[in-house]
RNA sequence: CGGGGCGUAGCGUAGUGGCUAGCGCGCCUGCUUUGGGAGCAGGAGAUCGGGAGUUCGAAUCUCCCCGCCCCGACCA
């Protein structure tokens, strides 16, 4: 039993100053963790307690799903990480030290290559798979900017899984128990979240799925159909359009638009000229880009920016992706900024690609490669053809959901899980075979699964909390029952304290507040912030034998019998 | 890394060249109080983020450094 008395723990009436999001906000004024440095916390009893209980949920699912625990340490030597590139890959991003002697160190910021490692070193027969392995462990990662208190920190536990599959069937049976599982975990949490289409991106490999909890405060931002409930990462979002019918478009025509550089001076001139209705919709925005140092055009609608991040996920192995600078352009004479247009790319040797909104036989207007000249009924197939489609437009909320053509919304989530497919790139990298049936050296095939732990506690905390406090679901709360005990007679203290062994008796566990110097209305208030489930004050009801029961969530009160508390607390909780 | 903001006691803050750095919460002592962050009285707690400089005098002005928060870039 959790005593108020003696419990290591002081809460703050007033926000912490530094903190915005209502998880750092709560979790710093309730007393469950303190910051220690940008990006690093430490936990607090209360904190522990529900760190442990996300933990264990967690692993009574991998358990269960009949995935082995091992532990790994989180200061790794740096060789495995160079076999597989990742000590240069990962850039400023690792934790980098030296020992004694000088050799090189890193806190491990994923594990990929230390469980590659341990199978290797134990198992080399296809008969030892399938295999599934996790770990609960402290990561480290330097970001760039942590941010949110605990939602991204440098510090943070997760709990990461391994498959290791003789092959693709293989792995795809370990891909969808470890979705079961997650599902599972995530249900026992409490936690509302969407399971979202993902681009695999520097992980390598190929399916991918993320796990989001809706959150406004999340940074990461997902499509979601409202009818059909298709989810996706805005990178991995899919367009869908028809293709256009130009059989009835003029030819194409060269027009003199002088001082139109930018689309929306593109479309005044346009209108003014033809007292047409055109929009910025109805031109081709023909973006320079450098890839990896080699220039590439990309073909928007002009009403649409090229969403960088997307392109570069969707174009795969690109490492460096930017826009034309002024040195690019001066590299490039051909190319007139501001007038440029896919027409005449064949020529220029360059590139060109387009989003799937430029679908074949469109009609545009767009650059062309002259100053002050653009063209009209440029028409995709007719007067240029794109290398290749590849998607690359900002998404937007209104766009076609690409199962059912419903108009997608988006929204923010705060990623909680992400499985992977990871094929083969560990595994080579560290060969890690075993003998097939044949006795026929094969790679072993992959898949690697991540659950943010503490960063759950967060998400949860975003989800559940109120203007009050903190309002965890009861798997996860510090304690199942908060008994308040008011007034200055023994009685009150003496039943709280009973009732309490009881409840503990009954396997609920228990925070008393027992605190003989606090007013009632300071415990009441500690008592919401902290967020347990259910509150039972025992005071002025005492008179007609009764205690109060509160639900903290639904705010219901009610007087009970003291007799009858437990049962019917132990019913609430079901 | 770019942009913005901030740094005064455990927490929240006032103080823009001048007396002993002020207030609230929390903490300690005593008395009163005890169902919605109690009252009174007394008390402890601050190298004003660090360093250098300007000045008779610096929390306050200047320069350098450090740290933290937010937006963006980045991010299994």
């Amino acid at each position: 039993m959790l005593k108020m008395s003696t419990l290591f723990l002081r809460t703050l009436r007033d926000d912490p100053a530094d903190a915005e999001v209502a998880s750092h906000r709560l979790l710093v004024r309730a007393g469950y963790i303190r910051r220690i440095a940008a990006g690093i916390y430490s936990w607090l009893p209360l904190g522990v307690i529900t760190l442990r209980n996300v933990e264990n949920v967690i692993r009574q699912e991998m358990d269960k799903a009949g995935f082995q625990e091992v532990h790994f340490p989180a200061l790794l030597p740096r060789e495995a990480y160079e076999a597989t590139n990742r000590w240069e890959e990962y850039g400023p991003s690792l934790f980098r030290l030296q020992d004694r002697k000088g050799a090189d160190y890193l806190l491990g910021p994923t594990h990929e290559e230390m469980f590659t490692l341990m199978v290797k070193g134990e198992y080399s027969s296809y008969k030892d798979l399938p295999l599934s392995i996790y770990q609960i462990q402290t990561k480290y990662r330097d970001e760039a900017r942590p941010r949110s208190g605990i939602i991204r920190g440098r510090e943070f536990v997760m709990k990461d899984s391994y498959s290791f599959d003789i092959d693709e069937a293989g792995l795809e049976i370990s891909y969808q128990k470890h979705r079961h599982a997650y599902v599972s975990c995530f249900n026992r949490l409490g936690m509302k979240y969407n399971i979202v289409k993902a681009v695999s991106g520097a992980m390598g490999g190929s399916k991918s799925e993320e796990f989001l909890a809706p959150c406004s405060t999340g940074e990461d931002t997902y499509v979601l159909c409202p009818k059909c409930g298709f989810a996706a990462n805005v990178e991995a979002m899919v367009t869908k359009v028809s293709a256009g019918d130009a059989s009835a478009t003029p030819a194409l025509e060269v027009l003199n638009t002088p001082n139109t550089p930018t689309i929306d001076s593109l479309v005044d001139f346009m209108n003014a000229q033809f007292g047409g209705e055109y929009t910025a919709a109805d031109t081709l925005k023909n973006i320079m880009l450098m890839a990896d140092g080699k220039p590439l055009a990309v073909l928007v609608p002009g009403d649409r920016e090229v969403d960088l991040k997307r392109l570069q996920e969707n174009l795969g192995g690109v490492h460096e992706l930017r826009v034309f600078e002024e040195a690019d352009f001066a590299q490039h004479p051909t190319l007139v900024k501001g007038y440029i247009g896919p027409q005449d790319a064949a020529k220029s040797g360059i590139k060109v690609l387009a989003d799937p909104r430029v679908a074949p036989g469109t009609s545009w207007i767009s650059g062309a490669n002259k100053k002050d000249h653009h063209a009209r009924y440029v028409v995709n197939g007719r007067d240029f053809t794109p290398d290749a489609y590849v998607e690359a437009a900002e998404v937007r909320a209104g766009d076609s959901c690409p199962e059912c053509n419903t108009e997608i919304i988006i929204d923010r989530a705060i990623e909680i899980g992400h499985i992977f497919q990871l094929g083969r790139k560990y595994a080579e990298a560290l060969s890690l075979t075993v003998l097939d049936h044949n006795g026929k050296s094969q790679v072993v095939t992959m898949g690697s699964y991540g659950i943010g732990v503490s960063r759950a506690v967060a998400a949860i905390a975003e989800q559940t909390s109120d203007e009050i406090g903190l309002n965890w679901p009861a798997e996860i709360a510090p304690a199942k029952v908060h008994i308040v005990a008011t007034g200055k007679e023994d009685l009150p203290f003496d039943t709280a304290l009973e009732i309490g062994q009881k409840l503990e008796t009954a396997g609920i566990s228990v925070m008393l507040d027992d605190r003989r110097d606090a007013s009632a209305g300071v415990k009441f208030k500690d008592a919401e912030l902290i967020g347990n489930p259910i509150i039972v004050v025992v005071g002025k009801a005492l008179a007609e034998g009764k205690v109060e029961v509160r639900v903290r969530k639904s705010g219901d009160k009610s007087e009970v019998v003291v007799a009858d508390a437990v049962s019917i607390i132990a019913k609430l909780l079901v």
